[in-house]
DNA sequence: AACGCTGAATGAACGCTGTTCAATTGCACT
DNA sequence: AGTGCAATTGAACAGCGTTCATTCAGCGTT
């Protein structure tokens, strides 16, 4: 068969999204190729590649989607006070919304690094969903600091530490560091490195 | 051919890992298959699985050699004097010995990461090795706290940290951080974390 | 010297992967 | 009804990890 018309290229873009989800949900990331999600919305592999340019690419824009859903949840965790504590914000941002998805999701999560980009650059658009995540931490920060670039900096530093933390965890690695929990390891790191930064 | 008897199986072990670290360096962990190094090596396929149990198993055994490299380097990076500034020894260990490594060595060093293991068990070796290398950090912490404890989650805290700034570097996402050297950014996070941990 | 045993080494085979592209076929239009 | 277009296919390619029946070099025995 072909020429069905069934759906628009966007609804199967979509339902390939969905599905590719879904599987590597299920999966991870190993387990996530083109000829599951072409048969997971009955259509087949040759279609797949109509959508998407290849298999980095599919994985980019599910990426893109996990980073838009980590958005929104640290959203929703920053206060909407914005003279509110800076410290207490933070640690909300990592461990309620951060970690707390980290653990939800871990094989989303994961697959954020997995996908090693074969030293390509990151598309704009990709790039403007990362940025975004981070400029929620900048703007925790920002009554910290002297200025935006300063902000940027160390929002940075700082959440590359987190990163670094929920790496351990999900490696399972956290029996090395004394079976501490993901939450308090980033509440020590936080807490610790803001006396510093305000001394 | 058969029973070639050429070689014992220990030093086609070692030719075999030898080759994989060749390899891994110049193609990366993706490009790193059974075939090459058999083919690098002089031998066939089969005869890679009499030796390592597994694709998993010859990653798992570079691993452990990356791991002994980090800790001879992170070794000698440690000065000689017990009682030196914790600080700058801290700081000595994530820039001149780790972070060096990390740039050399970028590919090795992320195939630490990048073989997730899929859910098993680390192998008691390798757990030793690993801790090995948080061991200094550890001991270099030691002066700062209370005891042994307080060290090794201080340590696991600290080094997260340090290997999410690295992770940054090496997935080229520095220019997010206004194109921070990752030496500075580890110094900033360390700096500031002491700080607040004597404070 | 000839034999058989043993185990080191092979390499074909299996089922999977990403990726390509000539061929097919349903739909819209004349 | 016929024609052209383009959406869709699915076979093909090269490579992957993994297995295992088969082969055969070298040794000990006769």
């Amino acid at each position: 068969m072909a020429r069905r018309n069934e759906h628009s290229r966007d609804e199967i873009r979509r339902m390939a999204l969905d599905a590719a989800e879904r599987i590597a949900a299920a999966e991870g990331y190993g387990g996530l190729s083109a000829r599951k999600v072409a048969a997971a919305i009955g259509y087949t592999v040759g279609t797949l590649y109509l959508l998407f340019e290849n298999h980095g690419d599919l994985i980019l824009q599910i990426n893109g989607r996990t980073l838009d859903e980590l958005y929104a949840r640290l959203e929703t965790a920053t206060p909407p006070d914005e003279q509110c504590n800076p410290e207490k914000t933070l640690r909300a941002l990592a461990q309620h919304a951060y970690i707390a998805y980290v653990e939800a999701e871990s094989p989303r999560w994961n697959m954020l690094f997995e996908h090693v980009a074969g030293r390509a650059t990151l598309p704009e658009w990709y790039r403007h969903k990362l940025e975004r995540v981070f400029g929620l931490v900048e703007a925790a920060l920002r009554p910290l600091v002297q200025n935006d670039t300063e902000a940027c900096r160390i929002a940075c530093i700082l959440w590359a530490g987190v990163q670094g933390i929920c790496t351990l965890k999900i490696r399972q690695r956290t029996d090395l560091a004394g079976g501490q929990r993901a939450e308090e390891m980033a509440d020590t790191l936080i807490k610790n490195f803001l006396i510093g930064l305000t001394a």
